[in-house]
DNA sequence: GGAACTTCTGACCATCCGGACAAATTCTTC
DNA sequence: GAAGAATTTGTCCGGATGGTCAGAAGTTCC
């Protein structure tokens, strides 16, 4: 599955139609696509600046215009970067494996998600404040297949008294909310905690008690 | 608790000295806020520009400059109005009432302020999503006492064997991060479902969801 | 070592944005 | 209905911002 949109002029080696990429322009387009997701991540697509993206890759803006023609290609560009690698640990939830295992596996690592990468958080949710007008077509098309296809997973495992009787879907917002909140909320949690989930201590407690609840929230009880 | 902010000149009541607001000025200064919310809300502070919020609030930039010298000034005063409003249910949450009821009741009312209220909750996202720079001083004090204090009754209901051992900030934070999530998420919800928590049936199946995993999963087995 | 190509920069431009200001209009009060 | 206060608007300004362009500097490859 790749959500890669068909935007004419979104990078240097595909607006020319030129066959290889150098080893410059590699280094240069992920210097500046790692840039431009903690600006945009924190702004916003108005919010951010070319001049403070280019300045967070080291280089100058005209030089950054060089690689990505318009502010917009770039923000295209980081986000169809990120979106697999982001609903990667979703698609690895298998039917076969034992409910509580599978479903505990995928709210582990979508906490280590919220943990190592929460830039990714952020700039998808200052997309959808947005109301999605860059990712529109691919949530409703891509995503909506997939979470369709993971309710129904969850649905047979219901069916066969695997889990308590409760609603695939918003049981999948559910540990999407209780796991990214870590990422898209660090600013108040350090604020009450005094610090963040890159904290061991505080990854540990927070994958104990989201992992408890919600496992004991859907499990049959055991005894 | 009142969260209001000292700074000079944020109204034009408070920055002229007179004693008594018009009606014309308490007329345009709501609207303004109400305009500015939608704005802010959905572009962030920086994102947001005042000849938008002028348009929706149906003036002209200079008037509105008139009320509100500063954007600034705009934005914190929607911050600070919306912010007691927004604390208001997790207060109410008395200790010596049944610790079901107290939470169950709760977690209903977070969601019809996400559904009732969604602008106000995506205009804190925002803020946290900034780094929290308006509200950092209000979150490390009063935020987090009255999480303290809250995560004290719940630490005594555990005590006292209503509750199952889990640790109460975690728990707060996976309430909001549940209830808020149907605001914060809307578009990603809507291209998901086709509708939003505003639909009564959606709101019943997040409620019946929300509500049914997480008290199951603090509760002590029944019987 | 030089031709051809890629990468980079400084200077520049049009537009947008936050904000100032004086003058015009409307409202209140007597 | 006139004085005085409150409200509204048009116009303007300086700085920021997205983007262009011509040419300089660097790289690759023969």
């Amino acid at each position: 599955m790749s959500y890669e949109t068909a935007i004419e002029g979104q990078d240097l080696a595909r607006a020319r139609g030129s066959k290889k990429r150098t080893r410059i322009q590699a280094e240069n387009e992920e210097r500046i696509l790692d840039a431009a997701l903690e600006v945009f991540s924190r702004y916003g697509f108005r919010g951010a600046t070319v001049d403070q993206i280019a300045e967070k890759a080291g280089m100058s803006k005209p030089n950054l215009l060089y690689y990505f023609r318009r502010k917009h290609d770039l923000y295209t560009a980081v986000l169809t970067r990120t979106l697999d690698m982001w609903l990667a640990p979703f698609g690895e939830m298998a039917e076969d494996g034992d409910p509580e295992a599978e479903l505990t596996g995928y709210i582990r690592q979508k906490l280590e998600q919220s943990r190592d990468f929460p830039h990714e958080s952020r700039l998808f949710i200052g997309e959808i404040l947005l109301g999605a007008p860059h990712l529109d077509a691919v949530l409703k098309t891509d995503l909506k297949s997939i979470v369709e296809e993971k309710a129904e997973v969850i649905r047979r495992w219901i069916g066969d008294g695997k889990l308590l009787d409760v609603d695939p879907v918003h049981l999948i917002f559910m540990i999407w909310a209780t796991t990214q909140h870590y990422a898209d909320f660090d600013a108040q949690i350090r604020s009450v905690l005094g610090r963040g989930i890159e904290d061991p201590a505080t990854f540990r407690a927070a994958s104990d008690t989201v992992i408890g609840v919600l496992m004991r929230g859907i499990l049959p009880a055991h005894g």
